[in-house]
DNA sequence: AAGGCGCACAACCGCGGGGAC
DNA sequence: GGTCCCCGCGGTTGTGCGCCT
């Protein structure tokens, strides 16, 4: 893309910034890549739309975490793993970008946690189907999850979101699967009721992510 | 004073999904 | 069904700034 040269890169300055502003008032959200064309800005599109969700949005709140709010990302990313955007979902004014950033410079830090490559945690459901304790009290001792109420579904064919193979063919053992419902389901927008699969060796496993 | 360094945050990039045509 | 456009996501890189020597 010849045109796509001579777009401007950087950080965004405050006459962009009110361009920007001044565009999504006339024109409103979206359409990012008609921009440049409707404005004198030089910036492509993509990075407008970025610069307006993670900046410019009047809704996109500015300063520190609070403690209620960094608690949350902890909890939320034990659970789900680097799913930033469902992390910033319940999160009000708080942009998937604004979250990341500040799990990478403070939160790891603090909470010990190395930066490596697929290195996953995974719950077998041995643990859950095998151990003494009842297998919800499992769940729930493993997801600490003060807000929400979890139980554990009946093990059975999985299909993993845009994956059509089983459960079956994913592993040996077929107790290494397991299916975890999310009853309350208000945080997310997930159809209801949410789902999360665990598996071994499956790509979308990283639920636990150390 | 200055330059080296690390930190925090902003911004870019690659990729993939979904919808319109 | 194929292509294009738009958008969203997550990883990575760039930039500014303060601190330390």
């Amino acid at each position: 893309m010849e045109e796509e040269k001579e777009y401007k890169k950087g950080l965004w300055t405050e006459e962009e910034d009110r361009i920007l502003s001044e565009y999504v008032r006339v024109h409103g959200i979206g359409h990012w890549n008609r921009v440049p064309k409707f404005t004198s800005l030089r910036r492509c599109g993509r990075s407008c739309r970025m610069r307006w969700l993670n900046y410019l949005c009047p809704s996109v709140k500015h300063g520190g975490f609070s403690e209620e709010e960094e608690d949350l990302i902890i909890r939320l990313h034990k659970l789900l793993g680097n799913r930033w955007s469902l992390i910033a979902r319940p999160m009000p004014g708080r942009t998937d970008n604004q979250v990341k950033n500040y799990w990478n410079t403070h939160l790891r830090k603090k909470l010990g946690i190395k930066k490596t490559k697929g290195e996953v945690v995974r719950m077998r459901s041995s643990e859950v189907v095998g151990s003494s304790q009842p297998a919800e009290e499992a769940v729930q001792k493993r997801l600490q999850p003060d807000k929400f109420d979890v139980e554990l579904l009946p093990r059975s064919e999985v299909t993993v979101a845009g994956d059509t193979q089983s459960a079956g063919e994913m592993g040996n053992e077929e107790s290494q699967f397991g299916i975890i419902e999310f009853v309350n389901n208000d945080l997310f927008d997930m159809p209801s009721p949410g789902l999360l699969e665990f598996s071994d060796g499956h790509p979308f496993d990283a639920i636990w992510q150390s």
